[in-house]
DNA sequence: TAAAAATACTCCATAGGTATTTTAT
DNA sequence: ATAAAATACCTATGGAGTATTTTTA
C-alpha cells in the first residue's frame, strides 16, 4: 500500500465517480480504477459498492475514509512539525548561567528567544563556572554563560558582555562620600570576594587591577553568592570590587563607586562570553547564540 | 512522498546505518540513500546528519518519526477497524420492534447478538406497526420487527416467530376453572383487544377464530399497550385473547388459558416477522438478520 | 441507448540493481 | 586501509495511457 492509493481512495470517496475523481486527479479513469481494486484486494475488504450506474462507500469504507482523513492531517502537521524544528522554531534547550548573568545579559536574551520563539522550551540551569563546563561536554546544557577565560577544544566561545568593575562601600564608609575611588586608597581594607576556582574569569582581574595600583588585597572572606557579598559589605564586614551590573539590584546600606580611570585600568574588564558545543549544530542552539551575538554590548 | 519514503526513513532511523538498514528492507544500499534525498528534498529540510562514517538524526529527523510512527499505527488500526466493519463486528444497528416482540424473540436476538457481536452498537425503538414501516424506509431503523401481513417492495421479510394465542381471564371468572376454553363459550364476553391499525397483524387473526367459531367478539375497550389490556382484564372489566408469550410477564389477578384445539385453529397464528430493506446490505444488519433466522421458532 | 465502470493492451517513468567513487576514520 | 555513503549508469516493474467491452438504468 502506499499513500497514492490513500489519495486516489480519498477522491473516489469524496465524488463518488471514478471519471470525475480521476479527472481530479489528473489521471485516467482505467488506472484509477485498478489502484482501488488493488487497495480493496490488499486491505482484505470492499471500500465501494459499484453499481455499473452508481459508486457508494461500504460501512467499513466510511470508517475507513474517517481514519485516512485522518492520516493525512497527521502528516501535514508532521511535516509542518519538522519543519519548524529545522528552523529553531520548536524544540528544547538548556542554558547554563553563572549568577552574576542575572544582572545583565540574560535577561534580555531570554526575554527576546522568548518573543521569537515561543515555542521552544527553555530551561535554566545557574551554575558554577566548573559545572557548566562539565555539563556542556555531557550534553546536559546546550549553551553555557561563562565568565572566560576558558580553554576547551570542544567548545565554542563568544565574549558577549563587557563590564566595569566598580567598589562596593558601606554607606558610613569614609570613601563612600566621593564620586570616585582611587583603587590605592583601598590598599588597608579588608575584602570580601568570590573564591577563585568558582569564578576565576572574574577574581583574576580584580587581584590583576589591585597589583596594578600598588597592593594585594587581603581577601578576609570568601562568598559563592554575589548577594552575599553584598550583604557583608552592608554589615560593615569589609568592601568589595563588583561588576557594575550589580548595581541593578539595589541594596540598603551599600554605595557602589566607580573606579577612578587610569588606576589600574578598571574599564570593562568583566567579561561574559557564550559557550556551545562545537559539535552541536541544532537549530534551536543556533537561533539563541544568533540572538545572543546580536545582543553583544561590549 | 509515498509510504515507502516513511518505511524507509523508519527503517534508517532505527539502524542509523544505510546499509544495514537497506538489507533489512531487502534492497540495496544505493537506491535506499536516493530515497531519504528525495524524501528530505520533497519536507524541505534534512533529517539526518551524515558524515560519511556515521548517520544521526536531526532534531526535526527526531520529531519527524515520532510523527510518522503514529502515522503507521494509526494506518493499522485503519485497516483494522476496516476489516472488523466489513465482518459487522463493529458499527451501529438500529432495531425497531413492537411492544409484544419484548416478551418472545427480541431478549433472545438481542442477549446473543451482543454476545457475538459486542463493538456493534445497538439502538433500540419500540414502535408500532405502521412507524416502523415509515422508519424503515426513512433508513431511520435498519430492522423491524413486525406481526405480519405487511405489503412493500423495498423491504425484505422473514417470520421468525410464531405462536399460540391464549384466553386471558379475570381470576375470578366462571370460566377459570377450566383448563382449556371452547372459543364459543365466550361470545357473550365483553372483549378488550388493541386498536386495529395499530397491530393489524394480531387485531385480524383474533377476529378470524372468533368468526370460525360463530361470533363477532363485543370490543368494550382498546388499549395501546398490552400491559394495559391484562391490567383492564384482572380489573375484571373484560376479558382478552393474546399471544402466549404475555404469560411470561405473570401478574395477580389474571389467568391465561389455551383455547381448545380445533375451536376456530388457534394454533401458531399470532406471527412476528423481522423486515429489512431490501437495497441495505450493510455487515451489521446481515449479522443480525442472520442470527434472528437462526433463532426462528416455528 | 447512453453513461460509467471494468478489461485488455501498450508504454514509459522511476524504483531498484550494479559498478564505482569519495571521504572520514 | 577500510568502511560506508554518494554518484553514475543501467534494468525492469508497475503506474498510467488508449482502445474497447460490459452492464444497468
Amino acid at each position: 500500500m502506499e499513500l497514492r492509493h490513500l489519495r486516489y481512495f480519498r477522491m473516489v470517496a469524496t465524488e463518488l465517480h471514478f471519471g470525475r475523481a480521476a479527472e481530479k486527479l489528473h489521471i485516467a479513469q482505467p488506472p484509477l480504477s485498478k489502484q482501488i481494486q488493488d487497495l480493496e484486494a490488499e486491505l482484505g475488504f470492499e471500500l465501494f459498492t459499484r453499481t455499473k450506474r452508481s459508486v457508494a462507500l461500504t460501512p467499513a469504507g466510511q470508517v475507513f475514509l474517517v481514519e485516512v482523513t485522518q492520516i493525512f492531517q497527521k502528516l501535514d502537521r508532521a511535516i509542518d512539525l519538522g519543519r519548524k524544528t529545522s528552523r529553531g522554531e520548536l524544540g528544547k534547550i538548556s542554558i547554563g548561567f553563572v549568577g552574576s548573568a542575572t544582572y545583565n545579559i540574560l535577561p534580555v536574551i531570554l526575554q527576546q528567544f522568548r518573543d521569537r520563539y515561543p515555542y521552544v522550551q527553555i530551561e535554566l540551569h545557574e551554575l558554577t563556572t566548573d559545572r557548566q563546563l562539565i555539563w556542556l561536554r555531557e550534553g546536559r546544557i546546550d549553551i553555557g554563560l561563562i565568565r572566560p577565560p576558558v580553554i576547551d577544544v570542544y567548545l565554542g566561545s563568544q565574549v558577549i558582555f563587557q563590564e566595569s568593575l566598580v567598589v562596593a562601600l558601606p554607606t558610613n564608609h569614609h570613601l563612600a562620600v566621593l564620586t570616585t575611588i582611587e583603587l590605592s586608597s583601598l590598599a588597608a581594607e579588608r575584602f570580601i570576594l568570590f573564591p577563585r576556582q568558582l569564578a576565576p574569569g572574574l577574581y583574576d582581574p580584580i587581584i590583576a587591577i589591585c597589583q596594578a595600583a600598588g597592593f594585594s588585597p587581603q581577601v578576609v572572606q570568601e562568598c559563592i553568592q554575589m548577594q552575599t557579598i553584598v550583604s557583608l559589605v552592608s554589615a560593615n564586614m569589609g568592601v568589595s570590587i563588583l561588576p557594575a551590573s550589580i548595581q541593578e539590584a539595589q541594596r540598603q546600606g551599600v554605595v557602589y563607586k566607580p573606579i577612578r580611570s587610569g588606576s589600574g585600568a578598571a574599564d570593562k574588564l568583566a567579561t561574559m562570553s557564550i559557550f556551545w558545543r562545537l559539535s552541536d549544530d541544532s537549530p534551536t542552539m543556533n537561533r539563541l547564540l544568533e540572538l545572543a551575538l546580536e545582543n553583544r554590548e561590549l
